[in-house]
Parts: C-alpha cells; structure tokens; sequence
DNA sequence: GCCAACGTTGGC
DNA sequence: GCCAACGTTGGC
C-alpha cells in the first residue's frame, strides 16, 4: 500500500466540496501531466490513502485525508470539447488521461500549513517540499505519513 | 535530436 | 501581480 499527496485549487475543489460529494467520493479527474499519469497508471491502487492539499491558496497547506476507491481508468474530460481539460490529441481509441476515484476519510481540524511543513527538519525529502516540483500527485513514505499525522493532532 | 519560445504552476 | 522552475511545442 502506498500514500500520496494530492493537490488540488480550492476555488477549483476543496476538502468541504469532496465532503458535500455524493458518498463523499470524486473523480480525480484532470490530470494532464505525463509523469503524474504514469504515476496514476503503474502505481496508484485502491486502497491507497492521500493527503488532501490546498494549493495556490493562503495558506497553502494539508486540510485532510482520502482513500483511493477507484484504480486508474480513462478520463473522458479529455474529450469533452466544453471541459478545461479537453485535449484534441487524445484519441478515444487509445485514451491519453487517466483518472481514480478517491473517498473522503477525514477532514483535519486544522491546516498544516506549507510553512509547517518545512519548518519539521524530518520532512526534508518529502517530494513535495523539494525546490521546483510541480507535480500534482507526489508519493508520500511511511515516516512522512506517521509524522504528519501526529503533527495533525497538534493544536496550533 | 536540439533548443528557443511559449505556457503553466503555484508560492510569495 | 511577479517570477522561478519546469513542461511542451515545433521549426530546423
């Protein structure tokens, strides 16, 4: 099993849009980025668990946790002409874009800011604390996860 | 296959 | 709104 970080706009999808959902489940839908799909595709699986971050935002931070309840299957926004992830080039045939679903498990009952995040020494190499990433999906280890959690506990 | 130009992400 | 960092595009 492995855990992940998932980002997300808030004014595009927060954590309380997901918790209003019908059973509390999306479609991570969207993705247009060749690793991140590759990610989706070889390594993403059910029973996964997720951070759910709030990105461009203030502040940016981790608000919660999600469950994978779907593996990857192709994403139909790619060829949906009125979608914002429509993409011309993939071809129904030989789908580009893959998506999964995931389900709200816990909304934290407070952010953990990016600013705390990189404060903890011990989250250093987390991939999403690394200078220039980008990515939407990054992987998440074991000790990461652990201690974020404990940190979630903390009141602020 | 190179790489300049352009587009996007996302923190600040 | 700025801009660093990175990804993509397309001419050659």
């Amino acid at each position: 099993m492995n855990y992940w970080l998932l980002k997300s706009e808030p004014d595009t999808f927060s954590i309380d849009d997901l918790a209003r959902a019908r059973g509390q489940r999306t479609e991570w839908d969207g993705i247009r980025n060749y690793q991140v799909r590759n990610m989706i595709r070889d390594r993403i699986k059910t029973g996964d668990l997720a951070f759910f971050y709030h990105s461009n935002c203030r502040p940016p931070g981790i608000v919660g946790i999600v469950e994978v309840v779907r593996s990857a299957y192709p994403d139909p926004s790619a060829w949906n002409p009125r979608s914002p992830y429509f993409d011309p080039k993939s071809d129904p045939q030989q789908p580009r874009w893959l998506m999964f679903d995931v389900r709200l498990v816990k909304r934290f009952d407070r952010t953990i800011s990016l600013k705390e995040l990189r404060s903890e020494p011990r989250l250093a190499e987390m991939t999403l604390l690394k200078r220039g990433n980008r990515l939407s999906i990054t992987p998440v280890d074991e000790k990461q996860w652990q201690l974020i959690l404990a940190l979630s506990r903390h009141t602020m």
